[in-house]
RNA sequence: GGGCCCAUGGCUUAGAUUGGUCAUAGCGUCCGGCUGAUAACCGGGAGGUCGAGAGUUCAAAUCUCUCUGGGCCCA
């Protein structure tokens, strides 16, 4: 078809998207498109830190999230001509996940096993490890169109990377903020290593332990203390008991033994105690009691009655039992009482030689012998189960403890205030999670326990002499500075290489030998604002320009993870938030809104979809919502906005390039000369106006829906009313309408390049590089600016109005069945609203081709329309004029309404016939005036006169018999342009109306001859309006 | 156990700071229309106690409280 020759190329419209995708894809490639885009080398920086995932796991739904939230404000960025700084990918590599991963490999599962395989090779795995899936990561992000640089990405375990870190961690060493200290952790006695908050999380388990009951001698009283507890190993600790200062609490008696407990829970526990006595929980303060077991003592002052606020009256007796080793609160209770620490158990768990009777046995395991020695000794009161959650290791499933360890911390606690100072300069999306969440996490710090005994981590650079001296070491020059012998040739910061090192003691000169410990991970990706940049040692420059970063977005469950390591460190090494600007995502969900899981099996492939329904219909989804909710995923949610806004789109496109090419279209100075081209330019500056304040505002839904609002505008209104002008306007009018479309096109297209950076590209491509002589792609172009100038609210409130009264015109003919197709004579629009009559004026050719009607009419009242009625109220009638009701009423039916109603109205009163009535007798009713019908909305009445004489009857018929030779030529698949020789046979009425409409028929349907009788070519049978025609259809050779 | 978030027709959803006519639109469904660009489009119907209850107010989807259910985070 001609259009191929044109000026434009057409669009392939019917080409699948996903391989025009894979195409343009090739294009950057081969074009270098991204680099161009990414290294410009302009003064206006934007930074960005990319949150590093691991790649030892194939990225799932959320990755594609966001690496699509990212993508778009980089790119809009670009566009709005910044150079994002640095622009680079991140890779996050150490950690125990990534053990567990080596350890599953090899088919181990302890410490001592990984010793035995050797350090280096097992770091080695490791390394592998983390890049296992560093390809389908690389290619999914590629394919969904994310632009940053993965060739110079940062890598968490390179020795720069690492060097830097250490840098950081002297500088907290220096400022008195890394110390040595205990720690109750969690902690599996199994791998023999605590574990984090994270993994714990994941262990929750409901679990059945003993709930026990047992009693403390009083020292100097007849009495006992009862107490409470599900850990009957932790008894042998004991070292305080506890109570609520303000809870109240008894003296009971009971088998004529007599009980201290919480008041409120004696009849919990005995059913038949005698209450002595009550008293607060202060009275008891003090009180001394006997040791219940004697195989350790603590050095200092215990076995005394103290309080805290975490004793509670829901479980229990109100007397909690501490063991100072076992568990947060005990450990801090002590610490503040000082009570010093005793632990009789090792680190596998088990209970050292002092406990002679247990000496051996796992913890857990000796809880019944325990139980048993306080039945016999007649000190266990009760014993019950109890179901609760538990935490569990989530990879060996021992029961992890609660346990002191020695531990390195970062002392954020004291730093608290400069935490949370900086992050009150955040600006964080959704912005209840600054103070909600994110606040309240930081109102409650507590230190950051910085140590792992693990192997695969940036090792924690910290050397101790035998003298306690100790020493951290910030950089590879120090290292070597102090080390006894040169470094080994193939040395790297990690173990065991750095184990292998000593130092002389800068103190002492004794040899100093590093601590075993390596460093939680979460400390290596929040050192990324200076550790990408191997800061302080190089690129000053570059980290200067890109900290503190301007903008951040990971998903939510960052918040304790990414967003707090950074703003933790940042806020220690330079007293700045390291971000200034933080957008967190929400969870991907399947389609039912279950999280998606492999175990599951309901857990979406990325790539898959992405080949099958394309990557800008899956960023349009995405971007479309709001990104921090959780989003429902499946595969007919992301079709829809293919159907709704990139074919639609892709359908405009392609209208405009086969009638321009149709039309030899050059664009260039052109003068604006139809309202509804000023309307299109209009609304194409708002949309600018909007997509720019809903990125600039973090809420890029609020852009998508503008996107695809407009869009919709454009295609189903604005080149729906414009047709005919690209068909057979003047020249003009050609001129006006195709320069509108076609810099609404290419304004659209940069508008969207963020968005949908594929579609954009293929249309910039095909219609818009060669002729404007553009740059190589669609994302070196400028952001659009909007020109305020063309913004005229009024006019697109008047076509609003336009919009709603064709709908309300099309209302009423249904009403009365009147089809489309059959013109009218006269259409009144009735508001009292001035604004209408201006879009009636501005707009009549639309609307009265839109109702199809001869002339449009605008009034300011319905007088005229419509006719009062005026009907009697029988229920207030009645009881008024008893007997003469009916009469009263016949009066009323027969009055003259319209005066009627005025008296009533003006007068509150009328008399009819010597009877004085008054409104409520009465029910006033506006009926639509016969021969007309009507639809009423919001300020605006539209009426339709529904009087269909001769010529719009044959006038209808004509129109009928167009649109049967349209569809006969649809059918033919002729080209636009072919001409045809059309027949007919047929029904009197019809044959009149054929006759009389000819020329109007012929030009409709290019048809260069319209005569009766048969023909050749296509024939046809239709009946139309109950009358039968056969029509034959002809192509012109 | 604590914190935070969410709840709007069968499904997906709009309804911010500043409560204010008839609660938004799409998908699906049914009826009708329109069509020489569209995987379309247009009009209408059915479908809603805006999770439940109370309160503030002339007025609450919107503000407050309580509860229920779901989610996330933390213990």
């Amino acid at each position: 078809m001609s259009e191929n020759n044109g000026k434009f190329k057409p669009l392939d419209k019917n080409a699948p998207i996903p391989e025009k995708e894979e195409e343009i894809l090739e294009f950057w490639r081969s074009h270098d498109i991204a680099e161009n885009s990414r290294d410009r080398g302009r003064d206006k920086k934007f930074s960005f830190t990319e949150g590093p995932p691991t790649a030892n796991g194939m990225p799932h739904m959320g990755h594609v999230l966001t690496r699509v939230a990212k993508d778009v404000y980089l790119r809009y960025k670009t566009m709005e001509g910044y150079q994002i700084v640095p622009n680079i990918a991140g890779w996050d590599t150490h950690g125990l996940p990534v053990e567990i991963e080596v350890e599953k490999q090899l088919g181990i599962d302890t410490k001592e096993e990984i010793m035995e395989f050797g350090l280096e090779r097992f770091n080695e795995l490791c390394k592998e490890s983390v890049f296992k899936y560093q390809k389908e990561w690389e290619d999914m992000s590629e394919r969904i169109g994310f632009w940053i640089d993965y060739e110079n990405a940062y890598v968490t375990m390179r020795d720069d990377y690492i060097e830097s870190v250490w840098w950081s961690l002297k500088q907290h060493w220096k400022n008195g903020l890394l110390e040595r200290g205990y720690k109750v952790v969690p902690y599996c006695p199994r791998c023999g290593t605590p574990l984090s908050s994270h993994e714990v999380a994941q262990g929750y388990e409901q679990t059945e332990d003993p709930s026990i009951y047992v009693r403390f001698k009083l020292e100097d009283e007849d009495s006992y203390f009862l107490a409470w507890t599900t850990t009957p190993w932790t008894l042998i600790s004991n070292l305080l008991l506890v109570v609520g200062k303000d809870l109240n609490y008894a003296l009971v008696e009971h088998d004529k033994e007599r009980y201290y407990l919480a008041e409120k829970l004696v009849d919990d526990i005995f059913e038949d105690a005698e209450v002595l006595e009550t008293m607060k929980g202060e009275d008891l303060l003090g009180k001394e009691y006997k040791p219940m077991f004697d195989y350790v003592d603590s050095d200092s002052k215990s076995h005394y009655v103290t309080h805290a606020d975490f004793v509670s009256l829901e479980e229990g007796t109100g007397i909690v039992h501490i063991a100072p080793a076992f568990g947060e609160d005990d450990f801090e209770l002590c610490k503040e009482e000082g009570v010093s620490l005793v632990n009789p158990v090792d680190e596998d768990g088990k209970f050292k030689n002092i406990v002679s009777d247990h000496a051996g046995q796992f913890v857990k395991d000796a809880d019944n012998g325990i139980m048993k020695n306080l039945d016999e000794r007649g000190d266990l009161i009760k014993r019950k189960t109890v179901t609760h959650t538990y935490p569990f290791c989530w990879r060996c499933e021992s029961p992890l403890l609660y346990y002191a360890l020695e531990s390195w911390f970062i002392r954020t606690s004291q730093e608290k205030q400069k935490l949370i100072d900086n992050n009150d300069m955040v600006t964080w999306k959704p912005e209840h999670l600054k103070h909600g969440r994110f606040g309240n996490f930081l109102d409650e710090l507590k230190d950051w326990s910085l140590s792992r005994n693990r192997f695969w981590g940036t090792p924690l650079p910290i050397w101790i002499c035998d003298e306690g001296h100790e020493h951290c070491v910030g950089s590879r020059e120090e290292l070597e500075d102090l080390a006894k012998e040169p470094l080994e040739e193939d040395f790297e910061f990690h173990k065991p290489w750095v184990d292998r090192v000593k130092l002389e003691c800068p103190e002492c000169s004794r040899t100093m030998e590093r601590v075993d410990y390596v460093i939680d991970c979460w400390y290596d990706s929040g050192s990324a604002p200076f550790a990408q940049f191997h800061y302080p040692f190089e690129n000053e420059d570059g980290f200067d320009e890109a900290f503190p970063i301007d903008f951040i977005t990971e998903a939510l469950d960052q918040t304790r993870g990414w967003f707090y390591s950074l703003l933790a460190i940042s806020s220690l090494l330079f007293d700045e938030p390291a971000y200034k600007s933080c957008m967190t995502l929400g969870l991907v969900l399947d389609e039912d809104g279950e999280k998606m899981s492999k175990s599951k099996g309901n857990a979406v492939e990325p790539m898959e979809v992405l080949e099958n329904l394309g990557a800008d219909a899956t960023r349009v989804y995405f971007l479309s919502s709001p990104v921090w909710k959780s989003t429902k995923f499946s595969d007919e949610l992301v079709s829809e906005k293919i159907s709704k806004t990139l074919n639609t789109l892709m359908n405009v496109v392609s209208f405009f390039t086969s009638n321009a090419n149709i039309d030899d279209f050059e664009p260039g100075e052109y003068e604006v000369n139809d309202q509804i081209d000023r309307w299109l330019i209009s609304k194409k500056n708002t949309l600018i106006n909007e997509v720019r304040d809903g990125l600039d505002e973090l809420e890029v839904h609020r852009s998508t829906r503008a996107i695809e609002k407009f869009i919709d505008d454009l295609s189903n209104w604005y080149l729906r009313r414009s047709r005919r002008r690209f068909w057979e306007g003047t020249d003009k009018e050609k001129e006006s309408a195709y320069n509108t479309l076609y810099e609404t096109l290419k304004t659209l297209t940069q508008v969207m390049a963020p968005f949908t950076p594929f579609l954009s590209e293929r249309i910039y491509q095909s219609l818009f590089k060669e002729t404007e002589d553009g740059p190589g792609s669609v994302h070196m172009l400028d952001y659009p600016e909007s020109d305020e100038e063309y913004i005229k609210e009024s006019l697109e409130q008047h076509m609003d109005s336009v919009i709603k009264i064709a709908e309300l015109g099309r209302n009423a003919r249904q009403q009365e069945n009147i089809k489309l197709r059959q013109p009218l004579n006269q259409a009144v629009v009735v508001s009292e609203n001035d604004s209408f009559e201006e879009a009636c004026e501005i707009f009549k050719d639309i609307l009265m081709d839109e109702l199809n009607v001869k002339e449009l009419v605008f009034s300011g009242d319905e007088s005229g329309l419509t006719e009062t009625r005026i009907e009697p109220n029988y229920s207030s009638l009645g009881p008024k004029f008893k007997g003469d009701a009916d009469k009263v009423a016949e009066l009323i039916e027969f009055a003259d309404a319209n005066s009627l109603k005025k008296d009533l109205l003006d007068e509150g009163e009328a008399e009819l016939d010597g009877f004085d009535i008054t409104e409520e007798d009465v029910e006033i009713l506006e009926d639509i005036k016969s021969g007309y019908t009507a639809s009423e909305g919001k300020e605006v009445k539209v009426f339709m006169d529904v009087d269909i004489d001769k010529n719009l009857e044959i006038e209808g018929l004509a129109r009928d018999v167009v649109r049967r030779i349209q569809t006969m030529r649809k059918d033919l698949e002729l080209g636009y342009t072919q001409k045809i020789h059309t027949r007919y046979k047929g029904d009197h009425d019809l044959h009149e109306a054929v006759e009389e409409m000819k020329s109007y028929i012929m030009n409709e349907t290019l048809s260069e001859t319209l005569d009766e009788g048969s023909g050749e070519g296509l024939e046809k049978d239709w009946s139309i309006n109950g009358k039968d025609i056969t029509i034959w259809v002809e192509a012109i050779e």
